[in-house]
DNA sequence: CCGAATTTGTAGCCTCGACTACATTTTGGT
DNA sequence: ACCAAAATGTAGTCGAGGCTACAAATTCGG
C-alpha cells in the first residue's frame, strides 16, 4: 500500500481518496476475474473439443457442477454466453472478444514472469491470480520490456 | 468465499486437476487479500498516528464504517488484531508479523514493476491488486532480478 | 459540565460464489 | 427399445463483504 505519502504531518489529503480508489479498483477487479476465467476456458473448450459442457467446465475449475451452472447463468446475464437447456455453452461475440483479450494478457504476464526469472510452472500458476489486476499501462510496459531484450 | 481448499495436490495429479488446483489457489488468495490489506493499513496507522480507529480505516478503504468494523471483527476472530469497545484497534504479534511480510512484498512488487518499465503511479496501483497473488518463488525471482542489474 | 456532534457498534438486507441434495433429461450399452 | 448411468438443472444453505438505518458511547465546544 502507498504509505509513501506520510500521513503523520497531513492527516487528510487528497492522497487518501486516491488510495481508497485504488483499493476499490483492486476489489472490483475480483468480481470480473471469475467471468474472465470462465470465458477463457469456455473458449478453449470450444476450440479444442468443439463444445463446452458445464460438467467439463466444473471439473477444470475444481468446483461442483452446480456452481459452474450458476456462473454460466451469470455469463448469460452479462451477455457473454448463450446456452439452451442440456445443449452446452457458447460464447457471444462479446464473449469471444473478451476471451481473446484475456488469453493475450495471460500469455504476456507469463512471458514477463519467465523473463524476470520466475520458474515456468510458478509463472503459470502465479499468472492465474495476477493477470486480472494488471493495468493496460503495465501491459504496454511488459510488451516493451519483452521486445527490448 | 473460496474458504475450502479443494482438489488436493498429489504426485500423480493429472494436468486437469493441476489446473483446477491453480484456480483454487488464486481464488482462496482473494479471501486473505482483504485481511492482509487491513492488517497493513492498521499497522501504518498505528505507526504514524499512534492509534487505528475504525472510522479512519473505513475512510482509507473507501467503505462504510460498518463494513470496516465487521472486517475488524474477522481480524480478531483470526487472531490478527485485538480491540475493546470504543478503544481503537491493535495488532497481535501475528498481525504485526503479517503486516511486515505484506509491506515487504508490496515494496518488492512495486520495485519489480518499475524495473520493467511500468510508470511509478501505475506500478503503485497495480501492485495493490497483484501483490496478493505472488508466490514465494516469484518473489525470490524478483529479488534476484532486481539485485542483478 | 452539558448538550450536540462525532465515533462506534448493532441489526437487517443484498449479491456472489461455494456447497449438498434432489429432480429431470439425455445418452449409451445390451 | 429399454433401463441405468451420466449429465444437467433446481432448490436451499452458508459465509464473506458490501450497504443503510438506527442505537449507544465518547468527545468537544461553549
Amino acid at each position: 500500500m502507498a504509505k509513501q505519502e506520510r500521513a503523520a504531518a497531513r492527516p487528510d489529503m487528497p492522497t487518501e481518496a486516491a488510495q481508497a480508489h485504488r483499493f476499490g479498483k483492486a476489489r472490483s477487479a475480483q468480481s470480473t476475474a471469475l467471468l474472465e476465467d470462465y470465458v477463457e476456458l469456455i473458449s478453449d473448450l470450444l476450440a479444442s473439443a468443439g463444445e463446452a459442457r458445464p460438467t467439463d467446465v466444473a471439473r477444470r475449475f475444481g468446483v461442483s457442477h452446480a456452481t459452474a451452472i450458476k456462473t454460466i447463468a451469470r455469463l448469460k446475464r452479462e451477455g457473454l454466453a448463450t446456452s439452451k437447456p442440456y445443449r452446452g455453452v457458447f460464447l457471444t461475440p462479446d464473449g469471444e472478444a473478451l476471451a481473446e483479450r484475456v488469453r493475450n494478457r495471460h500469455r504476456l504476464v507469463v512471458d514477463l514472469l519467465v523473463a524476470v526469472g520466475v520458474p515456468a510452472d510458478s509463472a503459470e500458476a502465479d499468472a492465474e491470480g495476477i493477470e486480472h489486476h494488471v493495468s493496460d499501462a503495465a501491459l504496454d510496459a511488459f510488451r516493451d520490456f519483452l521486445a527490448g531484450r
